[in-house]
RNA sequence: CGGGGUGUAGCUCAGCUUGGUAGAGCGCCUGCUUUGGGAGCAGGAAGUCGUAGGUUCAAAUCCUGCCACCCCGACCA
């Protein structure tokens, strides 16, 4: 892309109505705009940022034998009545009338719907266990929105449900959605801590949180390394005293009462729930097993907020003024900065930008008539994970400059004529090492859970 | 919903106390000079002062209602 005529409306200053980090990067680089309390639209830096981290959760999903599906927003308020949500969640959902004036609500959530989904398309218990998902814009109306991104009224949301036989086969699939979230959070670059939770309105037994440490964050993280318990403070029912900013003073553990407690703030990312057959039973969702008999169906969801794993990545990653995007999720690749104005400059840096292109390189090229300094400043608020400079003074010898993202990170020269294999193979090697780390294989979610390929029918049968 | 705060140009704000009909910096447009970390000079465009009503000869300024946004609490991905 080219930045001339991109819509990229960086600001020098923060804006007032930022708080927080993330916040004020996603603003002053230009790539969100606020319509409304909780409501953005995003801009082509913030879209291509979510996208890329759809596109490593529907590798996960769908690697892990998820399929994605699209469930309607627009829902009956009929469903949320029938599953008894209307009390405790009702003031959450945004309502509305068709023309006969039948009563509708946004998704909120999808449980209902999915579960109304499966009672009707679901053929037989061999087709368990079974994992939709789908990555879908959200409407809550919080009681308080803030912190751009973190926390919004509409905001895009990755929901999953499962679908087994009994609670041993959903306890499998729970645990490798679990599984996943971490790989799906470390390819995203994140640190994430998973606790215990509380499931609140949405039910259930077992219900845990994927928490990124972060100052911004609004929820409070107990680990004790006595026991071993990690937990969410909302959890234990109990304020642990002392001060949570201060991260080094330990407290006695409220579950094995040893003084070994650390506490820290921490991001919600993702939220997963072992819901049982509440929904089910709800929306009369059952399948004959392999006996002939009626059983309901064991749901569990699985949730992960888009926007909000950006602004967490943001929180870890950046800083006032700057950001430093891992290759995985970053909105271009290379940040390509013509320094000067000769046409030498600009031919170089034009044959660079279309050359690196053809080898799947995402770039950014800065070709505004802007002074150097303008461009770097932008540069570091967007947070390429690399820098190439192409000027004067490098083309005089024949070199253009490189330079990965971050802070204090060294320039290198690099011949001009072996530029594009070299920042190609850069981008790739940086590609391939999170590749590496993360390796996995498609199966289907039946042969894992069983251990065995194949006859999954059978094996069930046999349990 | 309770408590606190703010609404004036695209952004950050001054002006309000003491009413007289709107300003600065940044950004934007034009030209010249600059150009390796947010340039200089000259010229220019841009605001129903959140909104509705009231007081007044006259309201950004005083009074009342409403709305929006931000912050602190409950809520959540």
């Amino acid at each position: 892309m080219r930045w001339l005529q991109a819509l990229i409306p960086t600001t020098k200053e923060d804006p007032v109505q930022a708080q927080v980090l993330s916040h004020k990067l996603m603003l002053r680089g230009g790539m969100i705009h606020q319509l409304a309390s909780g409501v953005y639209s995003g801009l082509p830096l913030g879209t291509r940022v979510l996208h890329k981290i759809s596109a490593v959760i529907r590798e996960e999903m769908d690697g892990m034998g998820g399929q994605e599906v699209i469930l309607p927003i627009l829902q009956p308020l009929q469903l949320w009545q029938q599953s008894g949500r209307v009390g405790q969640y009702g003031p959450l959902l945004f309502r509305m009338q068709d023309r006969k004036e039948a009563a509708f609500c946004l998704g909120a959530t999808h449980e209902e719907v999915v579960a109304c989904l499966l009672r009707d398309c679901l053929r037989s218990y061999r087709q368990l266990p079974l994992l939709v998902y789908q990555i879908q814009t959200k409407f809550r109306d919080e009681i308080r929105p803030r912190f751009g991104l973190m926390r919004g009224r509409e905001f895009l949301m990755k929901d999953g449900y499962s679908f087994c036989l009994d609670p041993q086969q959903t306890r499998e699939i729970y645990q490798r959605v679990r599984a996943t979230y971490e790989r799906i959070f470390a390819r995203c670059g994140l640190k994430v801590v998973v606790v215990e939770a509380d499931s609140g309105d949405m039910g259930g037994s077992s219900s845990h949180e994927f928490q990124v440490p972060a100052q911004a964050g609004e929820d409070v993280l107990i680990h004790c390394t006595a026991c071993g318990c990690a937990v969410n403070q909302e959890v234990l029912g109990e304020l642990v005293p002392g001060d949570v900013n201060q991260q080094q003073q330990q407290t006695e553990c409220p579950r094995c009462h040893q003084a070994a407690v650390t506490r820290q703030r921490g991001i919600e990312v993702g939220h997963i729930f072992d819901l049982g057959t509440k929904y089910s039973d709800a929306a009369g969702a059952v399948v004959q097993d392999g006996q002939g008999k009626q059983v309901p169906l064991h749901m569990a969801s699985y949730g992960i907020g888009v926007g909000r794993v950006a602004a967490a990545i943001m929180e870890q990653n950046g800083a006032e003024g700057r950001m430093h995007w891992p290759v995985s999720v970053a909105p271009f690749h290379v940040a390509l900065i013509a320094v000067g104005h000769t046409d030498r400059v600009r031919q170089a840096a034009d044959d660079l930008y279309v050359a690196l292109q053809r080898e799947g390189v995402q770039v950014l090229y800065d070709d505004r008539p802007e002074r150097l300094g303008v461009k770097f400043k932008d540069a570091d608020l967007v947070g390429c994970p690399l820098r190439v400079c192409v000027g004067e003074r490098g083309l005089q010898q024949g070199v253009i400059e490189l330079q990965e993202g971050g802070e204090d990170s060294s320039q290198e020269t690099v011949p001009l004529q072996s530029a594009v294999t070299h920042i190609a193979g850069r981008v790739r090697t940086k590609q391939a090492k999170r590749v590496l780390t993360h390796f996995r294989f498609v199966h289907s979610l039946g042969s894992f859970a069983l251990g065995i390929g194949g006859k999954s029918g059978a094996a069930v049968q046999s349990r």
